[in-house]
RNA sequence: GCGACCGUGGCGGAACUGGUAGACGCGCCAGCCUUAGGAGCUGGUGGGGCAACCCGUGGGGGUUCGAGUCCCUCCGGUCGCACCA
């Protein structure tokens, strides 16, 4: 007999990727597939540090989804590409002093030559990277889209202002009110942003949510971040006849409110401040603004804020009520005016014990002191209503009110409008030229791109003015409207905005003359399944579902929901903590899949813990899977050494086959790779039990293993004597009958404990299961004559006598 | 503070609608083979006990013939939001 090959991951990875590049085994004919399959993983931000373990892990388990689905039967589409642009690079850039247009293809070399070797199935004719003039002319166009359909405009706004990166931040990738990047605390800034209007959709937004087959993670993220509130406006008159208008999500409690605040940024503060209270007044809103937005909105427990010494008129009681101004009312929230009832709400509870308010309670609920903020209670207090429930007040009050033209029932989003002006240099210019005569003119189509200038002075200085604006030969341009001195917007936008199309160009990459072409689109998309991770729930999926609804609106798409299916995988962590260069504890993988191969990396992520949850990254176990494998090989070679058809199958072995098959096919669907690779472990345990595996028991575990370890089940596919790549070959079916075949263990239990084990042919009937339950001798033992009350049956599972 | 998720051997983790807790893997122990082994093979491995048995899924309580799974409560952890009226 000669001897097996032993198994050598890093050659046979090698030939087997330059395989499927000769063949073009990745490449399904985008035209004329049958059955598309567009399966979409989160492109990666090219960083320097190249591909972490993080990325490997994601891109590893959509991968191995994709490969099962191409298994199935379905043409599979798994493109990749880079979202080079962003402060990310062009921080990175500054600190090493290289041009990030230099920089950034380094990097995308880097990854795309380690995204290669891991053994993703990537279609490469349809890379793209957010760079790429041919990209960004599109987004670009995307923004005249919007700009064209009253989506984009422009206003004046505090915005979040990061001193170190000199550059505003959208709300989002403000964390703790510090930068995200480099945590210095962000400070309020008034500049003239580009915004889009996804506040217009926020209703949409939130409904669409509900058809989604996503990870209810994802989804209450989202729904959390739109933040929808039912409530109504309340109008407070002052003896002067100016009108405050407050938004409240609790009108049941409008008899207890004893003072209003209005933000400090309020219009109508200056008008309605005494003259006597003017200094102060004036004093504070100057405090409030060279605050940082740190200690403006971390709520603590003490409070600040000035009388304007002026009153209104409580609608509901009629009372004159003071009117004083805080920084705790946030003048992008609401009207920027608020109704403070102290007894049921903490803040204006904390606010009025500071500065000696009236409190005066109008819900009663039993056991619970001020403040109450439950909405359970009962209302007294309230005149008329006293005794009502307070939902049922709440209703009832605002219609009593309404009937007087004091209060509007309204809807409340806490979602904001999208800022996406960036004062920074390494992003699409904002395709906007400025004219003295006809204002913010749009750049015509035809002269997209409006290419990013490669100048060597990038730097972002505290102007609030983008580096772009000092270059004139750029800066200065005719109008294309009349033709006058004009200039050009000098912003760049967010990368959020190049990401949330990116999945539109990625089946039209050779398109030059269109964004996204048409049959393509509909051929492909929406994309039938996207994997990646949560912590881009809120941003880059509400973002590209708000774009796919406006593109949809504008009759450029055929669909309104750009990924029908989501599913968020885990995260991995390095000693507990979120891998992080600041931390130091970032795994690059490429020394253990020099070490180990690519399908035994890939195959020990798994392995590590459910996908959709994640795990802390260690290599203890890594020769666990590198031992299976050797395993497989080693069956795989004896068995096609071996006669055909030897050795013969037994019944159990093949219900053990058909058993696998089931358990493997159903958890890869569900992305339970762990316990899919533990059930195939058994199953080879079982076969070496047995002495042999033989082909008809082997080629479907090579089929299953494929996703898993790609390269070493092409190779042992081979072996097994087939000239095609093992994903020409079919999944694996199996037979229900033969899977639930053969013996059962069934547990006896006496009271309910265990007692004894029974072995009997599935399906046995429950009368005959008893008869030998009762003349079981442990049974017996515990039985000890006395009569049985009571007996439990589970088909195939369970007997528990109770005595 | 609010919201969501989670807590199982020495470790990572299994366990369908409540029904044999600890699958699979790492590690460890013993043996075989070896000049040697960070290789391979065989067997064992939740705790206690010679044993019959008893105890065990963060703590306490409850529902049930039966609870890792359901309910209440407390403790601990992770993530998200955070003065959003």
């Amino acid at each position: 007999m000669r001897d097996t090959p032993s198994y050598d991951p890093a050659a046979l990875e090698a030939k087997w990727q330059a395989r499927w590049a000769e063949r073009h085994t990745n490449e399904p004919d985008l035209d004329r597939a049958a059955r598309p399959f567009y399966n979409l993983m989160m492109f990666p931000y090219p960083s320097a540090e190249g591909l972490h373990v993080g990325n490997m892990f994601a891109f590893t388990g959509a991968d191995i989804y994709g490969r099962f689905k191409r298994l199935q039967g379905f043409d599979v589409f798994e493109p990749m590409g880079f979202d080079a642009f962003g402060i990310h690079s062009e921080n990175y850039a500054l600190s090493i002093g290289t041009h990030p247009a230099k920089l950034i293809p380094q990097n995308i070399e880097t990854f795309r030559r380690q995204l290669r070797r891991f053994g993703g199935m990537f279609d490469w004719r349809h890379e793209l990277s957010t760079t790429d003039p041919a990209y960004y002319k599109w987004t670009q166009w995307l923004f005249l889209q919007l700009f064209k359909a009253g989506l984009a405009y422009k206003k004046r706004a505090a915005v979040n202002w990061c001193p170190k990166d000199k550059t505003v931040l959208a709300n989002e990738q403000v964390i703790d009110g510090r930068c995200e990047r480099c945590g210095t605390p962000v400070e309020q800034r008034f500049l003239d942003q580009w915004f889009f209007r996804i506040t217009y959709f926020a209703e949409r937004l939130l409904q669409n949510l509900d058809l989604l087959d996503w990870s209810s993670s994802t989804v209450l993220l989202q729904r959390n971040w739109i933040g929808r509130s039912e409530g109504a406006e309340l109008l407070f008159e002052t003896p002067g006849g100016r009108k405050i208008t407050v938004f409240t999500t609790r009108p049941d409690t409008v008899f207890g409110a004893t003072y209003l605040v209005l933000a400090p940024e309020h219009p109508l503060v200056e008008e309605l401040t005494a003259v006597e209270q003017r200094p102060a007044v004036k004093a504070y809103q100057r405090e409030v603004q060279s605050k940082d937005v740190v200690s403006r909105r971390v709520g603590d427990k003490t409070k600040s804020g000035v009388f304007l010494g002026s009153y209104a008129r409580n609608p509901a009681t009629g009372e004159a009520i003071p009117i004083w101004t805080a920084d705790y009312v946030l003048m992008d929230y609401g009207t920027g005016a608020i109704m403070a009832v102290p007894a049921h709400d903490k803040r204006d509870f904390e606010f009025a014990t500071q500065f000696k308010l009236p409190i005066r309670q109008v819900i009663q609920l039993e056991g619970e002191s001020l403040p109450i903020v439950s909405d359970d209670g009962v209302l007294m207090n309230s005149g008329a209503f006293d005794g009502l429930p307070g939902r049922e007040a709440a209703g009832r009050i605002v219609a009593w009110l309404e009937e007087r033209g004091l209060a509007t029932p309204r809807v409340q989003y806490r979602l904001h409008d999208w800022c996406i002006s960036r004062q920074r240099y390494w992003g699409p210019p904002i395709p906007i030229i400025y004219c003295e005569k006809c204002g913010a003119v749009a750049v015509p189509e035809k002269d997209l791109p409006v290419e990013l200038p490669p100048i060597e002075d990038f730097r972002p200085d505290d102007t609030g003015v983008s580096p772009l604006a000092r270059h004139e030969e750029w800066y200065f341009v005719k109008c294309p409207q009349c033709g006058g001195q004009g200039r050009r917007e000098t912003d760049v936008s967010d990368t959020f905005l190049d990401s949330s199309w990116y999945h539109l160009r990625y089946p039209s990459t050779e398109f030059h003359d269109r964004p996204f072409d048409q049959a393509r689109t509909k051929k492909w998309l929406p994309v039938t399944s996207y994997i990646g991770g949560n912590e881009h729930a809120v941003l880059h999926l509400l973002y590209s579902r708000f774009i796919t609804m406006v593109l949809h609106e504008l009759g450029h798409v055929h669909f309104d929901t750009p990924f029908p299916k989501f599913r968020a995988h885990g995260l991995i962590v390095k000693d507990g903590a979120k891998m992080s260069k600041s931390r130091g504890n970032v795994v690059i993988p490429d020394a253990y899949i020099k070490q180990w191969g690519a399908d035994t990396f890939r195959m020990y992520l798994m392995f590590l813990g459910p996908f959709q949850e994640g795990g802390d990254f260690r290599d203890e176990g890594i020769v666990g899977i590198r031992r299976f494998l050797d395993k497989v090989w080693t069956l795989v070679h004896e068995a096609a050494l071996s006669p055909a058809g030897s050795p013969g199958n037994t019944p159990s072995v093949e219900h053990k086959l058909h058993r696998t098959i089931r358990k493997v096919t159903a958890d890869t669907e569900g992305l339970q790779y762990n316990t899919a690779i533990a059930a195939m472990m058994e199953y080879v345990n079982a076969l070496r039990e047995r002495g042999a595996g033989n082909r008809e028991l082997l080629e479907p575990l090579v089929v299953m293993l494929a996703p898993y370890a790609p390269h070493v089940a092409e190779e042992l596919w081979e072996v097994l004597g087939h000239d095609t790549s093992v994903f020409q070959a079919r999944w694996p079916a199996y037979d229900e009958r033969l899977a639930s075949a053969g013996d059962v263990e069934i547990a006896v239990q006496v009271n309910g404990k265990l007692r004894s084990r029974l072995t009997v042919p599935r399906g046995m009937a429950e009368k005959d299961v008893v008869a030998r339950v009762l003349a079981d001798e442990a049974v017996k033992k515990f039985v000890d004559g006395q009569p049985v009350k009571k007996v439990i049956y589970v088909q195939d599972r369970l007997v528990n006598l109770v005595v």
